[in-house]
DNA sequence: TCATTAATCGCAC
DNA sequence: GTGCGATTAATGA
């Protein structure tokens, strides 16, 4: 018998995949594709990309899953997360437009080590690693420029064990509330990401309690100043300085 | 509106 | 500082 397999990849149907962004048309100007790819060759990635759309609360990244590409967030925001003793979940960080999730293992036949859950409606577009691996060797600015990304990464995940071994609880959680309004501003004075006191405390490394009475007593310092599930922060300044005096502040 | 879920608070350890 | 449970507020079907 013809044991010939014939693989049907056709390059011209793939173009067709119902792509609400192309890549060439996308206007999210903090993408690290969109920044260091020229327009001849973003046509390429937008032949490769999946785009998937998820909902709030939806989980599009599973702990111990194998690794096979990486995503990067079009619009929404999203918490990375690590599952810790006792099933607490450790969030490492939290990612807006632009941001790529996934990255560690990249490169590696390795399992995801994180989970990753939109906060808000997001839409991600996904590239497998060979499209990355290819891309990454023949355009050295936006290897660079990954590479500045893992770089800082890095910088920040040491900034975190120092913050959790070194800061008191109160510390961190007014480290985590000035990292939460560096990253995604304030938008009609209250914090542009609606955080559970929970998430709040995930962060930090903290109880849920915990974070509740300290931000009860940042209100009565007139610090911060919550609306239901809304945080905003009254004085930046005056907050920064509660770590600051500590000198364990870190503008990251 | 009723049912869930989240935020608080008090209290013991 | 932490953990549990009761109460109250907010949110969603």
């Amino acid at each position: 018998m013809n044991t010939l397999t014939v693989h049907t990849r056709n390059a011209s149907s793939k173009r067709y995949n119902a792509l609400k962004t192309a890549c060439e048309s996308c206007l999210n100007a903090n993408c690290l594709i969109n920044r260091n790819v020229s327009s001849e060759q973003v046509a390429l990635f937008s032949n490769e990309k999946t785009e998937i759309t998820c909902k709030k609360g939806q989980q599009f990244i599973i702990e111990g899953a194998p690794v096979n590409g990486l995503f990067f967030i079009l619009k929404g925001k999203v918490k990375v997360y690590r599952t810790g003793i006792h099933g607490k979940e450790q969030i490492v960080r939290f990612a807006k437009e632009g941001e790529i999730i996934g990255h560690r293992g990249f490169g590696t036949e390795e399992y995801y080590s994180i989970g990753a859950i939109a906060l808000e409606h997001t839409e991600l577009c996904y590239f497998s690693k060979d499209t990355l691996q290819k891309a990454l060797k023949s355009n050295a600015s936006f290897a660079y420029d990954l590479m500045l990304f893992y770089a800082d990464e890095l910088n920040r995940s040491e900034a975190k064990v120092k913050s959790i071994s070194q800061m008191t609880v109160r510390e961190r959680v007014v480290d985590t509330l000035l990292y939460i309004n560096r990253k995604f501003k304030d938008q009609n004075g209250f914090l542009n990401l609606a955080l559970s006191r929970r998430e709040y405390a995930d962060y930090a490394g903290t109880t849920e309690e915990q974070v509740i009475r300290i931000f009860s007593s940042l209100k009565k310092e007139n610090l911060i100043h919550t609306k239901g599930k809304k945080v905003g922060i009254t004085n930046v300044e005056l907050l920064k300085r509660e770590i600051s005096e500590h000198n364990f502040y870190l503008d990251l």
